[in-house]
DNA sequence: TACTTTTACGACTGATTAGTCAATCGCAAA
DNA sequence: TTTGCGATTGACTAATCAGTCGTAAAAGTA
């Protein structure tokens, strides 16, 4: 493996059980198994490591999102696993995810480029468009029902994870609340 | 104003800024217009004083809560004026709100005592479970739908605060998007 | 006034921090 | 074998940190 991928992963673990200023970068390189030095090779700063570590997160979180959605034109199919692989996702991977909250509700937030981040939620917001424009979806602002999506997957993360769930009650659990979901955000059929 | 006052302003609008550790107690000292040793003295660590202006938070808002709960037997009416005036509370205290959200995601959550923590969610778990037992709302786990709630709450804030929405136009969506929310973890009654 | 107690002060300390840099290492090309 | 060079090292620094403590002002008491 190579210095910068042993860098990110201790940063990482460290990050999300002490907080960001709680890390010290000393502490992360002893992690790491690098001198002190080589992490300011990779990273200019303490700041660049904890912005670009961000980034490269959510990438992997977008890239496993659309790797796992059903190809499908079925836009409640298409939602559902969107946001079901997101759940799994942060599920098996609960450091990076918790590295993510925590991110999200700090000051650091402002200092990542606001492209970077549209480009992100931009598939997002497009398949909610979509659904919007065929009559499927609520007529709101798509980043209003992003917003409330998004807080709901860290509403079910946090009950899964504090309650300790079987495997099959978690499953049951997160497809019962995806119906609910879908209950609130799509628009009713008007009966002819 | 009395010193303790002065300090935990000051340190809450640093914190909500700069986050926990990226606040240093001199600042906090220089900020409140106390000397250096003062802070200590009214609370015997940093720790402490993160920890109690938390809990103060959470109380106060609670209070509030409380104060303009509408006093009524309907589950919905209650639990629509517990949400809005928590919702109106964030608006109206967004440095109190953020410095909430930070702690909540930070690893400092895991130093209050669950005794504190319980005490707090209480009164709303108790409604929840009596709009279950009266079969309004559905018969899931409580803290389930605590978490779905709160979430949304925050959700409902993020977006919100990031446009720029006229006063009639927030109070527009918060109702619209608790008339949803209701839609979500209400019971639909069977037709007979 | 004279005494005690409480509150506040800010210089100070030892530890820790992010970031630097001159020296060294490993290795490929000559 | 020798030379050149990017990668790596860890001792080092200047700054900053949380927390202490002796002193002094303020408040209370009689």
């Amino acid at each position: 493996m190579d210095k910068r991928e042993l860098i990110i992963n201790a940063a990482l673990k460290l990050f999300a059980d002490n907080g960001f200023h709680g890390t010290a970068t000393s502490r992360i390189a002893l992690e790491a198994g690098v001198a002190n030095g080589t992490l300011f090779q990779y990273f200019k700063t303490k700041d660049e490591l904890v912005i670009s570590l961000y980034i490269h997160l959510k990438d992997e979180l977008g890239e496993y999102i659309t790797k796992h959605t059903a190809d499908t034109k079925d836009i409640k199919e298409a939602m559902k696993s969107q946001i079901l692989s997101s759940l799994f996702w942060a599920l098996d991977n609960s450091t990076k995810f918790r590295f993510i909250q925590q991110f999200h509700t700090s000051p650091y937030i402002g200092q990542v480029e606001k492209g970077v981040l549209h480009k992100q939620v931009e598939p997002h917001l497009a398949l909610i468009q979509k659904g919007i424009k065929q009559g499927i979806i609520k007529s709101l602002p798509a980043d209003l029902i992003y917003s409330l999506i998004s807080n709901q997957v860290f509403g079910l993360y946090q009950f899964v994870t504090s309650k300790k769930l079987s495997k099959i009650k978690q499953q049951e659990t997160i497809q019962l609340t995806f119906e609910m979901l879908w209950e609130m955000i799509s628009q009713k059929k008007v009966l002819t």
